[in-house]
DNA sequence: AGCACGCCGACT
DNA sequence: GTCGGCGTGCTC
């Protein structure tokens, strides 16, 4: 089949983390080929975890990229065309395509290029992988009706009428504040509720036009820069055109944003768009106005984004109707076809690393994307990834530092809080809770970090130490209160509160441990009189509830925050002068070799939300292990003295940067199948001195709803090796006896260790 | 992933 | 005698 191998196989296949280029990748079939005389032979990517699929199509063929219908099996699926040839490697006959539903194509070729590469590179079937590059609606073969664009627009502010209807009123302030207005299709990810929009409609004070001739982005002198924040607008425009990694290492509030939006200006004005990956929970509406507010044509796509809604982005996108796109992991695919900038905003958040099924980085795939279209690719963070700094350190990517807080307050003092022998009050030391007191008695906000939701993580019977176990996984059940139960938080198991152990009877059970339901109780207690808000998963399950939240914190009235990674994102909160993290030692001491970083990260985030203004701001650390090495770095030097330090210790112990790393995992509802499977599959391994592999062993939590799970760790100085030895197993994996009962994957470049 | 086929236990 | 349990194997 004339059909073009993998990209893999031509293109360097070097990926950001990977320290030479692959190998070859799949084995060129070496069946002989069959010519189908006048038909074509159509390569589709169907909607299964499947190999790319050849079918015969009679006439004018589809182009790559369209979707068409499909038999598989008795059935009918549909299926993306990669390509389309003469020749068929396929010994049978093959069935008929029923009809091409695009008559032009979904997804660009160089996104089907990115996918093949990425299919090849994670182990993982193109035909499920191509999914990702859809949205579900388009993915299931329908294709909704590109309604034309909507702007609405503020015509007035607020007058009378609006007295009494105060959510219309900030309706109006919201879109009042952007001079372009604003696209229906952002409303959602704004907070921007269309209801309000209507009534507002009818009052006349604002409109809702077909966006025919939408505004063009003004690229008016903006802020004044910092020389650090020109010195890297400069570099970065000077780059455009070509690739280019930038490392954008800035503290928080050195003005990132300003960066990108500056560097995403020069893009525009060369006719391209721009890519912006953000986290999963990191885009507040306040970042998203400052990019409408700029750029009119700005488009957001993520999980507050209906799927139909997806579909149209989708369609847009391949229309050009759009110039900046701001999306999560998945957006890496999407149909840009003037793309001349990608841009990834905290670039260490593991949520651009997909933990099941297609287990691509986004952030990986970005440098990929950019490496083959020749443009550059921007990854900013406060504290980057140890990879990305061992890239940068090894000049694949350049650095771009900023160190300066334009018109903000120097960096916070640090307090370490010894807790060893001090008395603490659910959780808070007296020292917190009277620098709390202080601050709030200036009339500041604090903020109080935990990295565990609910109001003890253990509950202890204190006559038999019997312990509430969740009966599908090996974790204790979460007490929570509000409402009272016991909760897992790896499966749905909930459970009332006993009142008595269900051993011994005894009616004493203890709480133990520290949630931040609990810090909450502890603050009200101390503070009855100062708001004290709660930001963690459960609240944030009402959007309403939240933001009520974030508008009292921003109202800058005296208030305690208190919550889990929520909190550490993203958002500003201008009059917080005190930050703690209740529980620093947290990820000191877990299984997973990424724990110190993660640590690290956080303490240095959090930190990063205290004295934000020109008010100078202190961040207190709780800590039984006040002279760990990862806590005196810190103290010492910083995120960079952190990180000088952890580097050195991959390096010596062998693991990523300095390895290339993959997890091979298997879970069955038996843990002897689960491990039996992976030591035969370890016994039937090639014999290479490249690779070491490590197992098989108990994941960290071995039993997770009800499944058992086993895993064993491949460690390659060369990733061309790993590769192979993947290629290997991933073969023999599907042979060997037990394999039906038994869920394997194989997960390259994990980041967790799960 | 679906969805068949296929070979062993308790029911109209 | 069949209905149906889910192990095993295939889908161009």
């Amino acid at each position: 089949m004339k059909c073009s191998a993998a990209p893999g196989s031509k293109t360097s296949c070097q990926a950001p983390a990977a320290s030479a280029p692959l190998a070859d990748p799949t084995p060129i079939p070496t069946l002989p080929t069959r010519s189908t005389d006048c038909d074509w032979v159509v390569r589709v990517a169907v909607n299964r975890p499947l190999p790319l699929l050849d079918y015969r199509h009679v006439g004018e063929p589809p182009v790559p990229g369209a979707r068409v219908r499909v038999p598989l099996g008795r059935r009918a699926t549909v299926g993306l065309v990669v390509d389309v040839g003469r020749t068929t490697a396929h010994p049978g006959a093959l069935r008929d395509v029923i009809a091409v539903i695009d008559s032009t194509l979904l997804v660009p070729a160089d996104v089907i290029a990115l996918l093949q590469w990425a299919a090849n590179y994670y182990h993982h079937p193109l035909g499920d992988g191509v999914l990702h590059a859809l949205p579900s609606t388009l993915r299931a073969g329908a294709t909704p009706t590109l309604r034309p664009a909507m702007r609405w627009r503020a015509l007035r502010d607020a007058d009378d009428t609006l007295r009494r209807a105060p959510g219309q009123a900030s309706t109006l302030a919201q879109l009042s504040a952007l001079a372009n207005g604003c696209n229906d299709s952002d409303l959602a990810p704004l907070g921007i509720s269309r209801d309000a929009l209507r009534a507002l409609q009818k009052k006349n004070l604002v409109t809702c036009s077909v966006d025919a001739a939408p505004p063009q982005f003004v690229s008016h002198p903006t802020v004044a820069l910092t020389d650090e924040q020109s010195r890297a607008c400069a570099a970065i425009a000077a780059a455009l055109g070509k690739y280019q990694a930038f490392l954008l290492q800035g503290v928080t509030g050195s003005g990132k944003t300003e960066i990108y939006l500056q560097a995403i200006a020069a893009v525009l004005t060369r006719g391209e768009q721009a890519l912006v990956l953000v986290p999963e929970i990191a885009l507040t509406p306040q970042t998203l106005a400052r990019f409408i507010a700029r750029f009119p044509r700005t488009v957001v796509s993520h999980s507050a984004v209906s799927d139909v809604e997806r579909a149209r982005i989708h369609l847009r996108c391949l229309a050009g109707e759009l110039d900046v796109l701001i999306g999560t992991r998945s957006a890496i695919f999407a149909p840009l076809q003037r793309l001349g900038l990608i841009v990834i905003d905290e670039e260490h958040d593991t949520s651009f690393k997909q933990q099941d099924g297609f287990r691509y980085s986004a952030r990986d795939l970005a440098i990929k994307r950019a490496r083959e279209r020749g443009i550059p690719v921007v990854l900013g963070s406060a504290t980057p990834a140890l990879e990305t700094l061992h890239n940068a350190a090894r000049n694949r990517y350049r650095t771009l530092r900023l160190t300066i807080r334009p018109g903000r307050a120097a960096l916070p003092t640090l307090r370490v809080i010894d807790v060893r022998g001090e008395k603490l009050e659910d959780g808070l030391s007296q020292r917190l809770i009277t620098a709390i007191g202080q601050r709030l008695a200036h009339g500041e906000q604090a903020l109080v970090f935990l990295n565990r939701r609910g109001f003890a993580p253990t509950l202890q019977c204190h006559d038999c130490g019997w312990i509430a176990q969740c009966p599908h996984c090996d974790v204790r059940l979460t007490l929570h209160r509000q409402p009272q139960q016991l909760l897992c938080h790896h499966c749905d198991e909930r459970q009332p509160l006993p009142r008595a152990c269900p051993d011994c009877q005894a009616r004493e059970l203890l709480q133990r441990g520290v949630g931040t339901q609990r810090v909450e109780d502890a603050l009200l207690r101390a503070f009855p009189a100062t708001p004290i808000l709660r930001i963690d998963r459960d609240v944030a399950r009402s959007r309403d509830r939240l933001e009520q939240r974030f508008d009292i914190i921003r109202s800058g009235q005296p208030a305690i925050l208190v919550g889990t990674q929520m909190l550490a994102k993203g958002h500003h909160f201008p009059a917080v002068t005190l930050a703690a993290v209740v529980n620093a030692d947290g990820g000191l001491f877990s299984s997973d070799y990424r724990g110190p970083e993660r640590t690290a990260q956080i303490i240095v985030q959090v930190a990063g939300r205290a004295g934000r203004d020109e008010r100078p701001g202190e961040l207190w650390l709780q800590t039984s292990h006040p002279d760990h090495p990862v806590i005196n770095a810190l103290l010492t030097g910083g995120y960079d003295a952190f990180a000088k330090l952890a580097l050195a210790e991959r390096a010596e112990v062998g693991l990523p940067p300095f390895m290339a790393l993959a997890m091979l995992r298997a879970d069955a509802d038996s843990a002897d199948d689960a491990r039996a499977f992976l030591e035969r599959l370890r016994e039937t391994a090639p014999q290479t001195e490249h690779v070491q592999l490590r197992g098989p062993a108990p994941a960290p939590i071995e039993r997770r709803a009800d499944r058992h799970r086993f895993q064993l760790a491949a460690l390659a100085h060369s990733r061309p090796a790993l590769h192979r030895l993947l290629t290997a197993l991933q073969e023999r994996a599907a042979t060997l006896p037990g394999a039906t009962r038994v869920r394997f994957s194989i997960d390259v470049d994990p980041v967790d260790i799960f």
